[in-house]
DNA sequence: GTCTTAACTTAACAATTTCGTAATTTGTTG
DNA sequence: CAACAAATTACGAAATTGTTAAGTTAAGAC
């Protein structure tokens, strides 16, 4: 029985980390493959098809965010994790790691108990299925129905702007890049004005009349509840 | 992805066969097991507890019909479906399988779409365990008398009026897309054009002179009592 | 079998809603 | 402040649905 949990991507520019990290990972039946810069590892993401990436933000031959950006513009890399590595210091960067389509961050130094569990919670989300209902206090989005409901009240919204809606909260702090918005909503053949992002943001701020879809510039949106 | 649609084995003595039934059904959410005589299916059927058994009529180890005789002596196999598949050329079978239990049969050559067409509409019959009323205040929907009565009065609706207005009330909110409302009111094989859905709504509305079905644009129609 | 009627489907066009874009303004970042 | 990204606004195009009437099909009566 050699089965493994689920395949790991892992990008540091410092061997130790790469060795430590590896080992905690098989240890707990992940495969895993590294990758020593952000090169590297956009080339070894496309032979191993990893469902996980733990990258490093510091990085000579493109850095952490960077790549990530890259990645996520590709829509074979939609439904890929990403972790950051981050060292303590640079807090900012933590930040940005986010606001750049990372579903997680871990500060180094790295702590094997945190790291393991950190990515088991990442694979349990992603082996779970879209819901048919997003809850939030006051807040629901009823995909079966339809319709979103807010402080008690309904409220309808046309096709576009319910599927956008409900793709940023479906993932509540996840950035979605513009492209990767144009991709899921309209499709990969259709080509539309990135201008009409903007338009249905802003039907859909004014419809439900609270601040839920948070712009990050020159990235994309995101959905928060603040 | 989703739960799938349901539980299917496949025996036939030809591996090919098997393949190209297996690819077919795979393709549109079944969960396939197969069998490459009679003797090995009621073994799998006891283990899979397939909700339709697709059975080759001529196989060596155990028929198709000797395989099917047996399994309607059985109990457990009450509620399972079975579908034969026969060669063209020995038409009598073809009755002697239906004499025997079956619930359809299908000629080989097969095509792979007829043959999914079949199955689905199989599971959708086995599938009809929906109440045969619905209640709401004022409003009564009641399938074994085939009638609607709403405040009191008795409203007899077509055929297929009748089931639309079912179907969407079996679920009260719950968006229903054309496609799907297609697939179940007319089936996956009848090609009907669009408008002939409005057409029946339309008539819905009329007669019921209320606003129960609403319009969901770009997606479908839903029931609703506001 | 033919007739008759109701049910069903289609086609054509009207009405409506949704969508996308352009033009302009506002806001941010370095 | 310059350069760029995003927010607004309004409007026409495109897509979707509603409506009507007429053609087809199916079922039952005779």
């Amino acid at each position: 029985m050699d089965k493994h949990q689920g395949k790991i991507l892992v990008v540091d520019d410092e061997k130790d980390i790469l060795q430590i990290v590896r080992y905690n990972l098989e240890l707990h039946g992940f495969l895993v493959e590294t990758a020593e810069n952000g090169v590297d590892a956009l080339a070894k993401a496309k032979l191993f098809k990893p469902e996980l990436i733990i990258l490093d933000v510091m990085m000579p031959h493109k850095d952490g965010i960077q790549t990530c950006i890259e990645l996520r513009a590709n829509p074979e890399y939609d439904e890929t994790l990403i972790i950051f590595l981050t060292a303590l210091s640079d807090e900012p960067s933590e930040i940005r790691g986010l606001d750049v389509g990372a579903d997680d961050y871990i500060a180094k130094p790295i702590k094997p108990k945190l790291l393991v569990s950190r990515v088991q919670s990442a694979f349990r989300r992603i082996n779970k299925e879209e819901p048919s209902v997003i809850q939030f206090p006051n807040l629901e989005i009823n995909r079966s129905r339809f319709l979103v409901i807010y402080n008690g009240q309904e409220i309808a919204l046309p096709r576009k702007e319910f599927e956008l809606f409900a793709l940023l909260a479906s993932k509540p702090g996840r950035v979605f890049l513009r492209n990767e918005i144009l991709e899921k909503i309209w499709g990969n053949d259709v080509i539309v004005g990135d201008r009409t992002i903007d338009v249905h943001v802003r039907k859909i701020r004014q419809k439900m009349n609270a601040d839920f879809i948070h712009t990050v510039k020159g990235v994309g949106y995101k959905f928060e509840i603040r």
